[in-house]
RNA sequence: GGCCCGUUGGUGAAGUGGUUGAACACACAUGCCUUUCACGCAUGCAUUCAUGGGUUCAAAUCCCGUACGGGUCACCA
């Protein structure tokens, strides 16, 4: 019995050849240097900070070379698989801007080169095993997993290499009448691909980040198709869909290096051309010293959802991202203020081979400036937009009046040092809840120095019916405070205060702490004048009456 | 255990044989400024690049060994 013979026991139904498909999918017309990427996560519910990481760069490849982005659902593992899953991908991408070029969604197919779900592209998978079948270079195998625990137990007591190669390969060596008398037996069967290889010999590769590595050549006979449902592996999937996608720059985890030695036989097993590949190194988290890799279950900020519920603009995110991947990002950031992180020259050598923290302080500070340099309409637009989500009440309260809204949000704002108290939008309720009233509790007046009641009093007292005028400028209404602090027995100046801290009861400091106190209960808030401006005297008439 | 990759400060790191007395940023500390807090400014924070040896006039940078860390060896991706 012929190999061509065998194939066609396997696959009846299979007529498109090879030929057929590249015919489907010709090359790409892009211009010289494009780059054409994926992001292909698996449907497992999660999107962790990691897979962030990998669509950035594949992102980022495409687009600076006015290439190609495009989205493949990898859901070859349907003992995995959770519904919501592609919902989740599809609401990360959405959050941070990168919206593929090429999809499938909901049964909507965007682009020529799909589908671009894995489980729907059996058929063409198994005309490519078909081909190899021909070929004499895939064969089917009924070894069960109970043959295969015993064979690899065999070889760990022997200590020779464990694997299903050489001389273990026992389904290898069967003639193609014996296969074809279990399969029409009803015997389960894989199909393994039939390595030509020598482990004694060198394959070498060049990747992008880590530079040239030197493998032993692969000679294990890897299955490329499961017996329960006909799938293709990952590692088969991957030759596949990345030829006839045309896809030119691999992204993936450093977990996949050491199957590239089998990828390079596959592809050249076809004759395909490789991609180029960059292997991107894990994202860790230091706990008691020791480093680990970030996990979903312990570390809340593994998960993207982590950052779309606290809200941090993407930029953010996208910007530490950045830096994680090339430190000099940074320094091109501060140059180039302006321009999009797509047009920063990244050098895929400078991304670290070892593991990074993901520093969560670093993306805070990154977070911050960056929201600092926003005007009041951006800064506005964004926590009505992230409330409207996340914190109804909060939205409701805030979108009663807009233009109050925006003016405490640009209290100290659109100034050349702009204040940096916001790093996610979740953080601006805590800020400036007191400036509405139906979020004001006064039940913690922070006092500090000046506790006792009756001086408070005296204090509030008197500038309520002496220095308070709403229509003062800010100069004299701090001049009002000072000459007042004079009158009551404080310094008007901190020089003279601290000089001589006896000759005073206090300093004009402590008077302005009284009154920030009495009107936000506060002892921290940015500018006093601006906030009593905001309120408006009767705000602040009954905001002190209550003590 | 085999095979790969890595190891520069609390963090990300720059650095590819001599202009490094190891950049820059974050964090931290102190001080200044200041009506509070922030902001801003200034200063400090690795006598040393995991470690032992070798090559060299010269090494964080090249070579070898050791230790440690990570990855992988599934009908999971």
């Amino acid at each position: 019995m012929s190999d061509k013979e065998l194939a066609d026991l396997i696959f009846p139904n299979i007529t498109k050849t090879i030929a057929d498909y590249e015919a489907i999918y010709p090359k790409r017309d892009l211009e010289a240097g494009a780059k054409v990427t994926r992001f292909a996560p698996s449907p497992t519910g999660f999107v962790h900070i990691g897979n962030l990481l990998q669509a950035l760069l594949d992102y980022y490849l495409a687009k600076n070379s006015n290439g190609i982005f495009y989205l493949r659902n990898e859901d070859t593992d349907t003992k995995r698989e959770v519904d919501t899953a592609v919902d989740k991908i599809m609401e990360v991408l959405d959050y941070v801007g990168f919206q593929p070029d090429e999809y499938e969604y909901r049964g909507k197919i965007v682009g020529n080169y799909g589908p671009y779900v894995q489980s729907e592209r059996k058929e063409i998978y198994h005309a490519f095993i078909k081909h190899l079948i021909e070929i004499g270079r895939a064969y089917p195998c009924f070894c069960t997993t109970e043959e295969l625990d015993v064979m690899r137990k065999k070889q760990e007591a022997k200590k020779s290499r464990i694997g299903y190669y050489g001389g273990w390969a026992k389904c290898r060596d069967l003639t193609n009448e014996e296969r074809a008398e279990r399969i029409k037996n009803g015997e389960e069967y894989v199909i393994r691909f039939k390595s030509l290889g020598n482990y004694n010999r060198k394959v070498q590769f060049d990747d992008l980040v880590t530079g040239t590595i030197e493998f032993p050549e692969n000679d294990l006979d890897h299955i490329i198709m499961k017996s329960s449902d006909f799938l293709p592996t990952y590692h088969f999937a991957h030759v596949v869909d990345d030829h006839l996608m045309h896809t030119t720059h691999v992204v993936r985890g450093q977990e996949w290096i050491s199957s590239v030695p089998f990828h390079i036989e596959l592809f050249s097993a076809f004759g395909f051309e490789q991609p180029k590949y960059i292997h991107n190194s894990l994202l860790l988290k230091q706990e008691d010293g020791v480093r680990r890799k970030i996990s979903k279950r312990k570390d809340p900020e593994a998960l993207m959802s982590y950052y779309i519920e606290k809200g941090y603009p993407k930029e953010a995110v996208i910007e530490s991202l950045m830096t994680i991947l090339n430190s000099n990002y940074e320094e091109w950031r501060d140059e180039n203020p302006d321009k999009s992180y797509l047009e920063f020259e990244f050098d895929p050598h400078k991304v670290g081979t070892s593991g990074a923290l993901y520093d969560l302080d670093k993306l805070d500070n990154i977070s911050k400036n960056l929201i600092s340099r926003m005007d009041k309409e951006t800064v506005y637009n964004n926590l009505e937009e992230y409330t409207k989500v996340y914190d109804n009440e909060f939205h409701k309260i805030i979108t009663k009046n807009p233009d109050y809204t925006k003016s405490v949000l640009n209290i100290e704002r659109e100034q050349e040092k702009p204040r940096k108290d916001f790093a996610c939008w979740s953080d601006v309720k805590e800020q400036i809840w007191y400036m509405f009233d139906e979020l004001y509790q006064p039940q913690n007046f922070e006092w500090m120095k000046i506790t006792e009641l009756d001086e408070i009093k005296r204090i509030l007292g008197k500038y309520m019916t002496e220095y308070f005028d709403e229509s003062d400028d800010k100069d004299t209404w701090f001049d009002k405070i000072k000459e007042m602090s004079t009158e009551l027995g404080y310094a008007a100046n901190m020089k003279d205060y601290k000089k001589n801290p006896e000759n005073y009861l206090g300093s004009v400091a402590d008077i302005s702490t009284v009154l920030r106190v009495a009107i936000t209960s506060k002892s921290k808030t940015p500018d006093l004048y601006e906030i009593m401006r905001l309120l408006g005297k009767d705000r602040i008439i009954s905001r002190i009456d209550i003590l």
